[in-house]
RNA sequence: GCGGGCGUAGCUCAGUGGUAGAGCGUCACGUUGCCAACGUGAAAGUCGUGGGUUCAAGUCCCAUCGCCCGCUCCA
């Protein structure tokens, strides 16, 4: 573990250093959760953003028949109607109703407290509970049956998972005799004095449930009262649905198609962790794909597939890379099967993507919400029907994020005198990379600085290119490294011999010498930047 | 939110209550002809922030903010 904490400050490190990720208005002391992209990480960040469009919108990968399939984008504001929201679930679903034990200050789900009365030793009720931590009325009475009072020993599996030293103290002093068991949510006020938390010595520790809203709150016009009140999209998806009868109405395309969106959705994590991975701010590169019923099977395999190949032929083919189908119970309820694209990060393994077949479940909300009809209607087949969705939701700075720790390595190079160093290089795919390539001088003399300002302009408007005429080349070399250039270019005085140049391959360090001509250079690099 | 650790130059870090430091990086000049070169010089610090103790605080105490790890959370 330490290993890979010191790889993941290595990379956040570098991150700072060469100007890919810094902390949010760091001069105040920062923002917890909020992180700036500087002039590389933005390059990153954008080649991330262009090539998805390009790949999903643009030009897709054939559909399972073959043939090409339809996809369009949209771009839409980030406060929408509140009621976009209601329909959607968020407002009563995306909030946590929590509640935190005054005695130990433990913070609880309230949905997954649950209470079980105790009882004396000749059966009567003693008017108190204990409450306990589950994640399902099943999972509290599984607790309750295999809990023996009289060996007083809890399942193995549960130890530590749950603090029930109460209950157990419970077993010692009054024989306890459990009751049934009951959500915390339905406790009345009373009640709730005679509730033992977990943990917790005394009773009525628990005090009241409040509500924790993911979504960030704002008021559209000047005047702040509850009729203004808007929110921050926690999802770009919502959305794309309160769309989908215009793009159907404004651009003849039929189902099944899809519309993608990227843009920033914001929720008020409790935590934010783990670098830029849980942001409160972060960008999603969405997707949903509408279709006939009996074909969302067929389609969501179809994303499933295709989402997966695009991150391995995007560099994350180390074994790091993971496809993991949800478990049944492990499903949303708007959701009949969901996969997640997974990557093995320094601190763990997270999720990038995940692809969900959301049946029709968003349309049916918008449409009893707004009232508005979301049917299709098949010309050809004379069929009425509410499509169903398939969708992959990635998130774009944890994309960028793993490129970045998949790109970074450090192997060994030579030094001037033969001696092999240390080398950090970040190996990104060419596409991804934020400098295409950098253009030297060998030295800052004979012309030569002149000659390389010269391509360095030419290649300027067909890719990022970077121009350093400061210092030892090898420096230079090495900097472009960290930077992850594929290339580099040098002019030396054998240029203004023959007209060529070298151009150094940054993960092999050879060289080859090519013409400088912008057509030659162009050809050369565009070849190997396809990759 | 809880527990633990850590906040000193752009980065990595040293710093015993008594003048704010090093290496790397950055910049300038010179040198330099292919893989983190050398010389000279320079810039760069609210020692996270706010209180307190003290003749004197980067150092001790309290609070607070941020970061990291674990737990928790992550429809």
């Amino acid at each position: 573990m330490p290993e890979e904490q010191d790889l993941m400050e290595k990379i956040v490190s570098l991150a700072k250093r060469r100007g890919f990720i810094y902390p949010s208005s760091e001069i105040y002391g920062g923002l917890n959760g909020f992180w700036d992209y500087g002039p590389l990480g933005v390059e990153l960040k954008r080649n991330v953003k262009d090539a998805w469009w390009q790949d999903v919108v643009r030009s897709p990968p054939a559909g399972p028949d073959g043939r090409p399939i339809r996809m369009v984008g949209l771009d839409c504001s980030i406060i929408m109607n509140p009621k976009v929201w209601e329909a959607s679930g968020h407002v009563g679903g995306f909030a946590d109703k929590m509640v935190e034990c005054s005695e130990t200050k433990q913070r609880y789900r309230a949905d997954h407290l649950w209470v079980q009365e105790v009882h004396a030793v000749g059966g009567a009720d003693v008017g108190e509970f204990v409450a306990i931590v589950a994640q399902s009325e099943e999972q509290a009475k599984r607790l309750e049956r295999e809990y023996d009072p009289r060996s007083m020993q809890l399942p193995e599996q549960y130890e530590g998972q749950l603090r029930m030293k109460r209950w157990k103290r419970w077993g010692v002093d009054r024989g306890f005799i459990t009751g049934g068991t009951r959500r915390f949510l339905t406790l009345n006020a009373s009640e709730l004095q005679q509730v033992y938390a977990p943990d917790a010595e005394n009773k009525g520790t628990l005090g009241d449930v409040r509500a924790f809203n993911l979504m960030f709150d704002t008021y559209v016009g000047a005047m702040q009262d509850s009729s203004s009140k808007a929110y921050l999209r926690p999802e770009t998806a919502q959305g794309i649905f309160v769309n989908y009868k215009n793009v159907l109405d404004t651009t003849r395309i039929k189902v099944p198609f899809g519309i993608a969106q990227i843009g920033k959705a914001f929720r008020n994590e409790i935590n934010p962790r783990n670098f830029t991975f849980r942001s409160r701010e972060f960008e999603q590169m969405e997707i949903e794909f509408f279709c006939h019923p009996k074909e969302a099977d067929l389609w969501y395999q179809y994303w499933r597939d295709a989402r997966l190949k695009w991150y391995v032929d995007h560099g994350l083919r180390s074994g790091k890379l993971r496809l993991r189908d949800h478990q049944a119970e492990e499903l949303a309820h708007y959701a009949r099967a969901c996969a997640d694209v997974e990557y093995e990060f320094p601190f763990g393994v997270s999720e990038l993507e995940g692809i969900a077949n959301r049946t029709d479940f968003d349309l049916a909300q918008h449409q009893k919400f707004s009232g508005r009809d979301m049917t299709y209607f098949d010309d050809e087949t004379k069929e009425r029907f509410l499509p169903h969705v398939i969708e992959p939701s990635g998130g774009v700075d944890r994309a960028a994020l793993a490129f970045l720790c998949e790109a970074y390595a450090e192997d060994e190079a030579p030094d001037e005198s033969g001696v092999m160093q240390r080398r950090t290089v970040l190996r990104f795919h060419p596409r991804l990379a934020p400098l295409k390539v950098a253009v030297f001088p060998l030295v800052k003399k004979d012309g030569m600085p002149e000659k390389a300002l010269e391509i360095y302009q030419a290649l300027r408007p067909h890719m990022t290119a970077f121009y350093d005429e400061k210092g030892a080349v090898g420096r230079r070399y090495r900097r472009q490294d960290e930077a992850g250039t594929p290339f580099c270019i040098t002019v030396d005085g054998q240029t203004r011999e023959d007209g060529t140049v070298t151009v150094r391959d940054r993960d092999s360090m050879k060289q080859e010498r090519i013409g400088s001509d912008a057509a030659t250079l162009l050809a050369y690099l565009r070849e190997r930047l396809r990759r």
